[in-house]
This record gives C-alpha cells, structure tokens and sequence, in this order.
DNA sequence: AGAAAAATGTACATATATGTCGATAGACCA
DNA sequence: TGGTCTATCGACATATATGTACATTTTTCT
C-alpha cells in the first residue's frame, strides 16, 4: 500500500497521532482513544506510537490542551468586540455558534462527555466554563444590564448554546438563521435592527428571500 | 464477608444488576459498565450475570428503558399541568429542574454523553428531544404565542436546562431560586407574580428571607 | 426428605488493550 | 560512504474484558 509521507520524510508524526486521536474522540468518545486502533487508521505499528507519546495519558493531555488553546479563547474575543447597540453585541458573539474556526461544537460536546469519567477534565470544562460566563455577564453590564439581570441573561445566552451542542442537532443554516432574530430577542430583550441583521447575515454568506 | 439477600433469599437479581450498572453509568459513563467490575461491586462471580442477561448489550438496552421510562413522560406532564397564566405554566415545568423523582439529570447526561458512541441511543435521545421539545412548544402556544416565538421560547427553556446539565455543576438550592424570577421573565417575557413565586418555592421547602 | 428450579462458581477459550526490549530500516549529514 | 539520528516493527509479558460449558450449591416446592 502507498504511504503518504510528511515533510520531514516518515509517515508518523506527533501531529498525525494527535489528529488521528482528535478524529476518534469527536466520533466515538475518549474511550475510543486507543493506540492499537489509531495505528491501524494510520497504517503504522502500534508500538511507533511510544516513540512521540511516553503513554496514552500523555496523548490525552495533548488532546484537552487542544481543545483549551482554542475554544474558551473566542468567545470571550467576540464578546469583547466592537459594537453599538447590546444587539450587535450578541450578534458577534452569535458568530461563535456559526463559524467553526471560532468555536468547534463537536469538540465541545466530547470533552464534555469525557468529564463524566475524569475529575481532572470536568476541573477543567468547569474552568472554562465560569471564564465564558464571565465575559458574557460583562458584556451585558457593559449595556446597562443590572449584576443579576446580567447573571442571568449571559447564563440564557451560554446554555442555549451548551444545550444545543449536547442535542448534537445537524440542522439546515436557513433554519438556524431564521430563529436569530426571535433569540436576539430573547436574550436581550430588544428587536434587533435589520441593517444589524443583515450585516450578520452577511458575514455569514446568508441570504434571505 | 456477609452477603446482602433479596426477598428472594438470592444475593444477585435482574434488579441488582441493572441497579449496578444504573450507578456506575452514572459515576463514569457506559464504558465503566463492564461485568467484571459489576460482579466485584456486588461480591458475586462475575459469570453470575448470564443467568439474568443474556449478554453485555442486553442489560445496557434494559438501562435505556429505564431512562426513557423516567425522564420524557414528567416533562410532558408539567407542561400541561393546570396554570392561569404563562409563569405559572412555567413554574410547573420548573419543578422538573428542582424535583429528582421527576428528572434525573445525571442520568440524563450520562445518556448523552452515551450518544456519542452509538447512533441507535442518538437516534433515541433526539426522540425524546423532539417529543419535549413539541410538548413546551404547545405550552407557549396555549398561551397566546404565535408558532416561531413559541418554538423559539421552547428551544430557550429545555436548552438551557440541557446546558445545565452538562456544565454539571452542583449549585446551593438558595442560589438556584434566586435566579428563578428572572428566568421566568426572560423566557415568557413576562414578571411571575408574587403569589406564583411563593407558590412554587413552598413546594419546594424553600423559604427566602 | 427428595426432586426441581434458581443461582453461583470454576475452568477454559478468546479478544483487545497497554507498555518494554531490541533488531532493523530510512533519512540526513559530514 | 559511513555514522548517527529518527522512526518503524516484531516479539514478549501482562492486564482486563467477554462469553460458554459444566459442576455445585442454595432455595423452594411437593
């Protein structure tokens, strides 16, 4: 069989066990996090796997440290960006949800599963999750928002979206895009304006009818 | 070591078993439910078990019945409880995040997270998403909103309780009702009034001072 | 007490995983 | 071209899991 081989000349690479773990565990959970199964997905004895990796918990640290590096960080970013009114505001954060390179929601929802079976890891989602919280309290403070007004409405706003990941829903983008409005809404406790809307729509290649 | 007898005068039972299996799902997710540990947790020989199932996949198809069984009838049933307003209504459904005998959060994020690796338990947890998710929808239907703000109102409700569940966080009763207010007014856009306040935090021997 | 049933336990066969050791092969450089 | 990293592989030792066959014990019923 054909190798593909990587820049520096051999098949395996540290990055190849780690991506080839990060495939597995989005669709089938840590416990399929295995090294025998990912060297055959990868074509390599299972055994090279020792000479990137001391041991599987060490692949495994690799993995969360991932996972932190790249989802808690956008959302407090675009909580914090530039906006004029709280509904815009939302709409920024509302991009999270919508791009992948801002927030990845399988991810997410498999390092959230994990913390069922680790006490380090649910340490580690809960951390995230009182930063995330945080970030969108202020924003709502930041609009006038009372401290448990706030509370609460970046709890909503949060959950929601928790909720929907841990629904693992595949839904169509004109569905999603044509309940924004009525969450803007929700949420804030204002109707968004239509050029705030479009200029969301927009960004997101979304074209309404 | 003394062994524990059922009414039977055996020490294991189908009961036993699944009762295991129901707490070990729960403390670790389903790759923790495995014979072996089971048999040492109940101090019985681990080949025992094939008197009362006829294998692995049978008693984890006995612990999905007990979950679909518990957890989907009592949302539905609050939903329509008796209620002369919208916050009321709400309230209701609220007891189910309060009362254990009427949801059983843990159970329900084990579940979930179980999902992950079995598209047969995804195909029956976005089931009962959608069977709940119908019955609030209706709820806010009863009341006068149109059929987008219903469903949208709906989704905001279950979400953020999912959500909730997955942050997995163990919140003092006193903090949980304090937000309750709140949260009524931002999922029906409208204040509960005092009386349906007390109402409920009676029911839940809760008293504010 | 004796037979039948319900439940338990021992031995065996098998599968899948982890991690170590040492031999070997490919890539790179002087 | 030969030495040296870098990576791969096979063999070994071990752990944990599943499920079957059969013998044994315990309870229940007559």
């Amino acid at each position: 069989m054909e190798q593909t081989l990587n820049d520096s000349g051999w098949r395996g690479s540290q990055e190849g066990w780690l991506e080839a773990a990060y495939e597995s565990l989005l669709e089938a959970g840590v416990d399929s996090v295995k090294i025998l199964p990912l060297a055959k997905k990868l074509n390599l004895s299972r055994t090279s796997f020792y000479w990137f990796f001391k041991d599987r918990e060490e692949l495994l640290a690799a993995l969360i440290g991932r996972w932190r590096d790249k989802n808690t960080g956008n959302i407090v970013r675009q909580s914090e960006a530039y906006a004029e009114s709280l509904a815009e505001a939302m709409l920024n954060v509302f991009d999270c949800w919508l791009n992948k390179d801002l927030f990845d929601s399988k991810f997410e929802f498999a390092v959230r599963s994990w913390a069922l079976q680790s006490d380090d890891i649910l340490a580690e989602v809960q951390q995230a999750d009182q930063v995330r919280l945080e970030a969108l309290k202020r924003m709502f403070v930041r609009f006038g928002h009372s401290d448990i007004t706030a509370d609460v409405r970046a709890r909503t706003t949060y959950l929601v979206q928790i909720g929907y990941i841990s629904m693992q829903t595949q839904e169509d983008i004109a569905v999603r895009m044509k309940r924004i409005p009525e969450y803007i809404a929700i949420y804030t406790g204002q109707v968004p304006e239509q050029r705030e809307l479009d200029r969301f729509f927009s960004r997101h290649g979304y074209k309404p009818e």
